[in-house]
DNA sequence: GATGAATGAGTGTTCATTCAT
DNA sequence: TATGAATGAACACTCATTCAT
């Protein structure tokens, strides 16, 4: 538990910070204060830390992604609640947050290639929300008539700017952001 | 095609592609089909192939942003262009645009520090651009009354969505930028 | 036999004939029949296994030189313990007396300057004990009202001869020397 | 003459100061203001520069050591005369001297062994000098009966420490040397 | 004479990983 | 669980040397 859970959350830190490739399995035992061998215990190797810390938090950010689909209100809070979701998951875990969109590790030996599989599901399924939402919104008169495909382009790479910004998101941006949105989309 | 050329084409592509950490002087010099010694000959070493290059892209990135304040044309044009301008870069050289926005190396050794220094500069710059922009279009009524300082952060995000993008960014999709902030910030 | 220990005696042999600026890496460990990675897991470089080899000799040869003051006897007795000393060191370990007196290494980065303090430290010590005996022996009419300061230059210069010779000393030579010595310092 | 000079001079003061091993091509020629090819336009590599450096200062030298026996006088004064000899050599080239009392460089592939050849030249040669002049003035009564093998080991002895000295000789020591060894030899 | 460009062979060192306990 | 000791493979880099001009 206590060890295990260390070797993860140091782990989780570095690889966030210094990239996957620029993380060695000294810096993770050190971090973490346990010898290099017990990461060996553990896990399989630097690879399946990685890949199995990538797993839990792709797991958790798409039971997030589920739950909000349970929420009821108009398609624009829909849409709202889900730049809301990534605001508050930044600021929760950052680490978290920026390793999922961090780049793929070049010398990451990527066998079930659980990089790309999740990334692209992300991809897949915030689209999947948006575009929903925005069809959803123009058919009952909530939106305007925009192009779905461009606007819900627009609106991932929003999501994916807040998501890669260095610096933690102010509430303020967040809000000029919906509201922003909301002038474009929302109908008069 | 001298061989320095080629060291440094092949670099740049491995840097934007697998990030400093993950590539080797080997695999530089491999596909710059050179040997490993000829580095050393042309950089002090691995570290300044690195900021010579990031050095010389940030040179050109800065200097084409500099061309935009020599154009004419309304605040919103001026807006536009900025896009533009992104858009085109990434077209025309996707390596080194990812490469001024990839994250920083673990590695790398930089006292100068012209990584943290550049990408700064970067956003003082497109910032200072943008809100000159936006309170100018406010003060001749081209513009409505909105937040310069979050406006400002909204677009920056956006271009910043832009570059990280993995894909070649469609036209489409810029044009839906474009005419997503013209109904956003112009006055009616 | 430790491995760590079979590294220290073939480091020395080899830095001991060879020089530090002769002797890599690899010579080392094949000597020591170990792999080179465990070099840098007893030590933390090259340059470590030279110095601590160096410190640890020194301290054994000061400690040797202490061991001497406790001894009675005749001023000359003490200058002929003296050279009794160095002639037993190096019959017993020639690898670590021809350490002390080799040119200090080009290439070793060496911040706390461990070769030029023990030198010097040696030097004064010599310097000391020697001057010691020669200025009591004048005192109390052992010795002849020789010059001291060139007195004991001349002997220290012999020690360093006998050090820096290349074949093992003979025992006829060292009682030679200190025939010679006596001949020339104690009074008649 | 100028440019082959330089690289000489500059390569015998490197190999004096920091060895054979210690001591790279690029630093004689970045010493001596020329390019490293011209290095071997002039010689056939770094091992020549070394050896035909040590062949032309060992010719000098024993140049110097036949001129001696030329001289008249007794034969205290001849043995003071090869003591004078080496203290102005020293004085006058250091570098030189330095290099033909250091060790046997480790890297060097001495084919023609003219490093072991030369030194032991050396010392059968003053080894001859010394015990010659012994035997003489023990014969003819200027000396006392002192064992010829075991003096004459002493005295080279005290050359070699004076040749190895850091520092340069003093004056003063060099007459106590003298001294000495006059009172220690030469009959009353 | 002289040099810019280039290289094969090696150097010291680090890496992720394993073994014996 | 846990670790001290050990390693094969690779890493960034340097060395003495050569080639084309």
């Amino acid at each position: 538990m206590t060890k295990k859970h260390n070797i993860i959350k140091t782990a989780t830190h570095l690889f966030a910070t210094q990239g996957f490739d620029g993380t060695t399995t000294i810096q993770i035992s050190k971090g973490a204060d346990v010898t290099e061998p017990l990461l060996y215990y553990h896990f399989t190797g630097k690879d399946e830390i990685y890949t199995s810390i990538l797993a839990s938090i792709f797991e958790d950010y798409f039971s997030h992604l589920k739950s909000l689909q349970g929420k009821t209100g108009t398609q624009f809070e829909k849409i709202e609640n889900l730049f809301e979701l990534h605001f508050q998951l930044i600021a929760k875990m950052p680490d978290e947050m920026s390793l999922i969109v961090s780049n793929k590790p070049a010398k990451l030996n990527d066998h079930g290639n659980i990089y790309t599989k999740n990334t692209q599901n992300q991809r897949k399924r915030l689209n999947y929300y948006l575009s929903n939402c925005l069809k959803k919104g123009i058919q009952t008169g909530e939106f305007k008539k925009v192009p779905v495909k461009e606007t819900t382009g627009i609106m991932m790479m929003m999501i994916n700017g807040v998501l890669r910004q260095d610096a933690q998101p102010k509430k303020k941006l967040m809000d000029a952001m919906v509201e922003f949105l909301h002038r474009n989309i929302v109908a008069k």
